[in-house]
DNA sequence: CTGAAAGCGCTTACAG
DNA sequence: CTGAAAGCGCTTACAG
């Protein structure tokens, strides 16, 4: 394409031009050393004397060397490219953790390669294969439905950091959020408001949070004394249009219920939709509590009750977690519990 | 790490092991033809006899081989990686042009490199370094803050594709979005429902996007023999509290308005939010309409009018384009024009 | 039409 | 402490 620099010309015996990037061979050749030996400063791979150090480091700086991380990854098996398996490159609810990931990651040179699996265990396998024919150092896998075994096999190959699961197994580490106190937290707030008849709308039953949510909701319940009744427990699938039905569904039944606990914050919102078509005002006839605290929560009308889960953070601790386990160090910091956020979507009960 | 593997071992006569990725040397070698062949029928480089084509077509698949990507990278100059420079990984808008963008590369066997730019030319030039040291085949940019000039100087070395602006420069391709039209739709739409006094909450005034809906804005009024009144355009800057803020400002200035138009629809639910603290309701007060459609517009309370915009698609075309372009050809589809969706936050004015 | 060979830009045993 | 050499897995002139 370009016909001014030909790829194959030999070396010259001055190696700097403008022409094409900087490479190792041109350092080394500035600096008077072999490329072995700046190829070891590069990595801190050997001790070397400090007057090459110093040499190769003003070459360094003076040509504005760059590694290339392609030939790197051929040559060490490196490439400084973390594989990421979001569920999808859109979700507003990770959103937040690969912006987490990112910066914790950039600073350190390494870069985040993002593939969407959809929730869907098939694709995350041909997720992890793409990752792995890139040559990733390490792949975070953001919750999704691979099984534990297959994430433990995974992990035999390349460093794995999962999360939304408590999994042991060597070269991977786990990062689990407490979901079942969360639902506690907000069924509680609920009963602190003076609510005895309160719906949950659920999500996907065989997605691990939305059992452990509910689990929390039944003992907030059971704590407080008040009767589990099954005709309040409404499954949705985490989306709005779920708690948008949820609610048309709640009406129908005729079953009475001063307050709505949503599995997630998309379904909450949905819910204060479907409600408000029903003229149902919110919190005056029926409080809602959230969980996730979206970014867009805090906008809504009115701005939601929720569960904070530390999106932001939990992508932080993934990534440096991974940097800490590619250096060979398991120990993770502990990911911030849940939190109430009680805003203006539930209020005390009236009378 | 793994004892069992020595990346270093020569090469046995018969290759296919069950330890480490099948190589383009052992499709050769079960081929029995030379891996320049191999690669040439990859590749599609070169007209190969059938007998061999075939021999080598079933021992890649009995071998199941996949191409390294890094090697190929590095000896060929093809990552069938694409950079992408997209200004927040986590943007509710860009969200679903990154998906379109995965969508449309992904069968192709290309990969998206997200990087983040921050709506900062200097952050969005690293990125380009960033990119570029990674080997990706072209950078597909979404709007942003680079020069034309930077960007077309970029474009000698790098194929490139742009959104937000119209641009003419060889390896590049731009993809612009009517903003002004919308602008303009907005407006219209306001007036249709006979409102006199509308306010627009500007975007970032050094935002092409923002400058040009502001246009739409008077070009409707002016069409309508509106006078166009500064005291109702308040500066924004594109997020939720920028609404909140301006409606503010607005009910400060005494100044009458039925509606309002904002520059996007997080400012316009920024707005509605302000209202309904000042118990303004929407729309029987104040009529409000955005700009984007979000996907979380049509849940806001109320549904929000809006100005469609096909985030989406322009993902995909602009993925589309960059792989044409690859291809050496610059032909591109035309992006979907503005279009107005009417919901429930707009109503004709009363009396 | 097809192979042998050199090369992409690094890393890493191996041998001082 | 440091170099020469081989190698990572491909591609691509070059020469039949």
């Amino acid at each position: 394409m370009n016909p001014k620099s030909s790829p194959r010309s030999g070396k010259r015996a001055v190696a700097k031009r403008g022409d094409g990037p900087v490479t190792l061979e041109a350092v080394a050749l500035a600096a008077g050393v072999s490329p072995s030996t700046v190829s070891r400063i590069l990595n801190g791979t050997a001790v070397v004397s400090e007057l090459k150090k110093k040499a190769v480091e003003d070459a360094i700086a003076e040509l504005g060397f760059v590694p290339n991380p392609v030939a790197r990854g051929l040559a060490g098996g490196r490439t400084l490219s973390i594989g990421v398996i979001t569920q999808a490159i859109d979700s507003p609810f990770y959103g937040a953790a690969l912006r987490g990931i990112e910066d914790e990651l950039d600073p350190l040179g390494y870069r985040a390669l993002f593939v969407s699996g959809h929730w869907n265990a098939a694709a995350e396998s041909r997720c992890v294969e793409v990752l792995r024919s890139r040559r990733v150092d390490g792949i975070i896998v953001l919750t999704g439905r691979l099984t534990d075994q297959a994430l433990k096999t995974c992990a035999k190959n390349v460093p794995i950091v999962v999360t939304g699961r408590s999994l042991k197994a060597s070269g991977l580490i786990s990062l689990n959020f407490d979901n079942f106190e969360g639902g506690r937290l907000a069924t509680q707030h609920l009963i602190d408001l003076g609510h005895r008849s309160i719906a949950f709308i659920s999500g996907d039953p065989d997605h691990p949070d939305a059992v452990e949510r509910l689990r929390g909701y039944r003992a907030a319940l059971e704590a407080a004394g008040l009767a589990y009744d099954a005709k309040l427990v409404i499954p949705g699938e985490f989306h709005e249009v779920s708690g948008l039905l949820a609610v048309d569904r709640l009406l129908e039944s005729r079953r009475r219920f001063t307050a709505i606990f949503a599995a997630n914050d998309q379904m909450a919102v949905g819910a204060v939709l479907g409600l408000h078509r029903r003229s149902l005002r919110v919190p005056e006839d029926v409080s809602v509590v959230g969980f996730d605290d979206l970014p867009s929560s805090l906008f809504s009308i009115p701005p939601l009750s929720t569960i904070h889960q530390p999106a932001y953070e939990l992508g932080r601790l993934a990534a440096s977690a991974m940097v800490r386990l590619l250096a060979g160090d398991k120990s993770t910091e502990e990911l911030p519990g849940p939190r109430l956020i009680a805003r203006e979507s539930s209020r005390r009960l009236a009378g």
